[in-house]
DNA sequence: AAGAAATGACCCTTAAAGTCCGTTGTATTA
DNA sequence: TAATACAACGGACTTTAAGGGTCATTTCTT
């Protein structure tokens, strides 16, 4: 894991949601389920190869049992 | 402005980047002009009428001179 | 090392995001 | 009574996100 400042946004999220999923020891296919999303999705997601919407982003943090407020509170997103 | 736990993420984001346009003093085009979106874009988003990804959510946060860490740093973003 | 499980990469629809035109309503100010 | 500035709304259009299929590759487990 690197963070290097102009780094892309959909990167930054999808290292940080592979960082929460790893932490609840969820596979990509469980969080996938939970956040009704497709398994493919997710992988794309963590890849930052996917501009997810507010709506699919508030589904996976839910998934992964956090707050929008605590999903961001975290040092590649600030500045 | 008013806050529900389950209320709508498109609303809370909305009224969220209403706030602090508001505070910077800007009129909605000028904010639109300023993260590169269209006028009649920023109108609907801060309606809750708009499911914006996460490109454009980093266009309008950078308009408003704020980092993702502090936009989210907001009570109706927690839990 | 072999088999199983998890992840990654690619490609292709279709539902929805995002753009752009104009118009309407509402204050404010001259 | 304009004239100006801002916000809301509608419709048509273009672009892309979301979903899902398949197969390759990596990483476990035994």
């Amino acid at each position: 894991m690197f963070d290097l400042p102009g780094m892309d946004i959909k990167l930054k999220i999808g290292q940080r949601i592979k960082e929460l999923r790893k932490e609840l020891e969820l596979s990509q296919e469980s969080l996938a389920y939970k956040a009704e999303v497709d398994r493919t999705y997710v992988t794309d997601v963590e890849n930052g190869r996917r501009n997810v919407s507010v709506e699919i982003l508030e589904r996976l943090i839910k998934a992964l049992d956090i707050s929008f407020s605590e999903f961001f509170y975290s040092k590649e997103f600030k500045k």
